[in-house]
DNA sequence: CATGCATCATACTCGTGGGTAACCATCCTA
DNA sequence: TAGGATGGTTACCCACGAGTATGATGCATG
């Protein structure tokens, strides 16, 4: 009975540097170039141009599965199913589901990142500079790529890719932080431990990914305002202020 | 990743037991029963206490290693080599990987459940019974346990098992607002929307479990404090302050 | 001693799913 | 019009891990 099991002194792993396609990722920079409407080379572009979007479909396809299902509980040929295609196909885009994974992160986490340095151009004092990238960051976790982007664990990917997530995530951390801290210099924010603070607030928004669906009645944005107003003034009430206010959260003007 | 096949490294596996990590775990139903020392079924009654025991150490090297390594990447056979025991000794104890889960979850969300009904016979304004719920709440998302009670994702249980999860989450949810809708009436909690605002604090705390390590500085008490205080006085500062209390954690650290 | 139960190990089965090899179709370019 | 890039398919490989069949061991009992 030759039942062993087969260990094959190194199996397939041999290949270096599989990395397929050679993809420029996360840029689109020669869209609206220039002109040159009958160019030999226009029909190379063309085909460039929809190969990144058909890319992006695989991605969205990706990020979609995976906020139903869940990273682990999506298979490739799921995806490729979702689009209609083959698996091989959707190697083709991408080289491997971690990188999947990865780009629903970035795709994620974009839109913040430029939230803040929309906010940097900003004059307003810090707490409005805050709540402007808080709105932004809660319409984000509540987008199709909330999933990816919150719940990517660093344990599913490799340390590289894990890497760059935990920077990226970082990042975000930090520019909460400053912005308390700048907040508390310029007395628009109570004192408080920014780093505490921004794991409270940031964990608050993160969370919405997990219970947050597309079809809810309300929008990623009326959330986030809801939230912020929470943040804002506190669960005490405010012995001599304006009490006034209206007790729902559609009451974005409550700043006062 | 491939998992090295280890054997023989166990030495006269005979007996010895796992680290049996004793911890009686308030679960003595036939403890203060009857004397009864030298009765033909003592023994018979010490075994079942235990099975009891190592049941229970198979359940929190189970936490221990979802906690680590989320709990797809973490095999029966990791949790098996944890306790130094074979796969089927872990079948033994529970009936399957599912299950294991499930109980992990339970026994992460039973003191939230407890802490609910202490606030209960508590004497005090709504806002501090939830207070005291929110401390406990925190501590147990950092307990071993906190990971299982957090991320237990629906998708990866059978529909049973989801729709206990879901109702136990539930109830804490309803626990939550509940307090909320009393403070606002007893008027010791500010004008909110008690969902959202339920949401917000529910997720501030459930995050901690994504970042929070034993090995940290801080307690998770002290983290649940940190956060209390960030909710409970808002970020705008105060005008008139009634005093929330002092910053708490001075750890402000301006550098970087 | 024999019987039965409790406990645990060895050694398997088997579905699933990531990833690949090989091959095919079409269009662009030389 | 050949030859290659581009985009895609079918059919496979195979590691991994959940779960199990079978049986060894030890201990209490009758």
């Amino acid at each position: 009975m030759p039942t062993i099991r087969r260990k094959s002194a190194s199996p397939a792993r041999g290949k270096a540097a599989p990395d397929a396609p050679r993809e420029g990722s996360s840029t689109c920079p020669s869209a609206a170039r220039a002109p040159l409407r009958d160019s030999p080379w226009r029909a190379s572009r063309e085909r460039l141009r929809d190969r990144q979007i058909k890319r992006e479909a695989v991605i969205r396809a990706a990020a979609h599965a995976f906020n139903r299902k869940g990273y682990h509980n999506t298979s490739l040929d799921d995806i490729a199913a979702a689009l209609e295609v083959s698996k091989p196909t959707v190697y083709y885009y991408v080289s491997n589901k971690e990188q999947l994974l990865f780009e629903c992160f970035v795709a994620g986490i974009e839109p913040i990142r430029a939230a803040f340095h929309e906010a940097r151009l900003m004059k307003a004092p810090a707490r409005e500079r805050l709540k402007a990238v808080l709105r932004h960051y809660g319409q984000a976790v509540a987008s199709e790529f909330g999933w990816c982007m919150v719940r990517a664990e660093d344990q599913d990917l490799s340390p590289a890719m894990s890497g760059h997530i935990k920077a990226l995530k970082s990042e975000i951390d930090q520019g909460v932080r400053r912005l308390l801290r700048e907040g508390m210099q310029d007395g628009s924010i109570h004192a408080c431990d920014p780093k505490m603070t921004a794991f409270a607030l940031a964990g608050a928004l993160n969370w919405i990914a997990h219970w947050y669906r597309e079809s809810q009645s309300l929008s990623g944005a009326q959330i986030a305002e809801a939230f912020i107003s929470v943040f804002e003034s506190g669960l005490t009430p405010r012995p001599c202020t304006e009490s006034a206010g209206p007790p729902r959260h559609v009451s974005a003007r409550l700043a006062r």
